[in-house]
Order: structure tokens, then sequence, then C-alpha cells
DNA sequence: CGGTTCAATCAGCCAATGCTGACATCAGTT
DNA sequence: AACTGATGTCAGCATTGGCTGATTGAACCG
């Protein structure tokens, strides 16, 4: 079976506790990791650490203004999550139920 | 922040790239853990451990049959988490690019 | 009955990874 | 330049969690 970026790397991205407490603050508005770090109680490594796996997984978008760094969610990457997850409930959903024979 | 079964458990029990593989299995048609063992190459205990997971979390729901075990999927908790992500994703992408003052 | 097969549970091993402290870098300020 | 504050990077530690072998129980069949 093959495997992909979507069914593998994402999910486990998001899989994180404090990584989708991120997500979530960032789906409201643009952040720093200042703010993040105040918001959640985090150490700032390791906010820095999680933005950087967010960032190479596509989650999330980086601007960097002067001393401070803004992020911001990449709303395809959520969106594109969604919709593997909404096409595996439908075929489950859509499927009479079969069953293969055993051996 | 408050966390929940939608962003902490629900995730991390589909992140795993050898339970992905048995939930995408079981959107087609409802399986026996002889099945998902021929499917994957995975040992039986190994299937064993994973279907539990995904039986704690309520993604799957198992009906004895005799001898066999017929494992399917429930559609709504996939659907949900979608729903979840789509959300978020919505959100993110309509949100006007506001940003927070760093201090 | 045994004998066979499918499935679940348990303890142990080990790799993956989240967390931290220490340090480096850069921008803005005085 | 020197200082401060915001970010990123790195190595090490510690915990999580996936994988396995061994064992057990249950259901079928001779």
């Amino acid at each position: 079976m093959l495997t992909s970026v979507l069914t593998d790397e994402l999910p486990r991205v998001l899989a994180d506790p404090l990584r989708a407490r991120i997500v979530e603050a960032l789906a409201g508005e643009e952040l720093c990791p200042c703010h993040l770090v105040a918001m959640t109680g985090a150490r700032q490594t390791n906010i820095s650490n999680h933005l950087r796996v967010l960032l190479q997984a596509g989650v999330v978008e980086a601007e960097p203004a002067g001393r401070y760094t803004y992020y911001r969610l990449r709303p395809e990457a959520l969106a594109e999550l969604a919709r593997h997850y909404a096409a595996l409930a439908e075929r489950a959903g859509l499927t009479p139920r079969r069953r293969r024979p055993c051996s």
C-alpha cells in the first residue's frame, strides 16, 4: 500500500497536543513566538522547535518582520487533510456492509 | 486552553502509519484481523494492539462472529475530525491578517 | 475429548521524539 | 560599540509508544 504525506506526515505533525494548540491559536490571527510562549506557558526553545516542524510540513508560513517573526496558518494544508478524512468517512458510510470471507 | 479528545486523542490515534493503513482498508469493507495481517504484513499481535487502540478511541467497532471478529469503521469519528480541520482552515482563510503587537 | 486456528493480553526491548539548557544570531537601541 | 531582547540551533536527557515473543483463551473440527 502506498503511503503519502497526507496519511503519514501531516497527521503526525498535527497530532502533538502543543502543536495542536499552536495551530488553533494561529487560526485566528498571526502571532510571534513570544505570543505563543505567553499563551501556552511553554519555553521559547520548545515553541521554536514546534514551529520549525510545522513550517517544514507546510502547515504554517513565517514572515520575518524586523526583530520579530510572524507566523500564519496555511489553510490549504488543513483543508486538504479535512477532505481526506471526510472522503474516508463518506466511503465507509456509503459502502454496504460487505464482508470478505476468512481464508 | 482547554484540550479535547478531538484535538488530542483522535489525531494521535490516526497519526500512526500502520493505523492509517488499517483505517483506509476498513473504509471499504469489514475485515478480520487475519485479513489485515495478510494485507499489511504486520504480525497478528501488532494488528491486535492497533485495533484495540482504534477501538478505545471510537474509530472502529468490533463484532465477534464465531471464531472471527469483524471490524468496521465508525464514520462519525472521521467525519467529526474532518469538520474540525475544515473549520480551522475556514477560520484561518476568512480572518483578515490581524496582527497582535509584540509587547 | 484432543488438535487446530484465530484473537487478545502481557512484559520487555528499543527507536522516535518531545523537552530542556546552553549557546549563537540578528535587529534595534543608547 | 555595547547592550538588550527576540529567535533559532544544537546536544543530551527522558518519556512515549510501537514492535515482538510467549502465553492464554475461545471457537471450530476431527
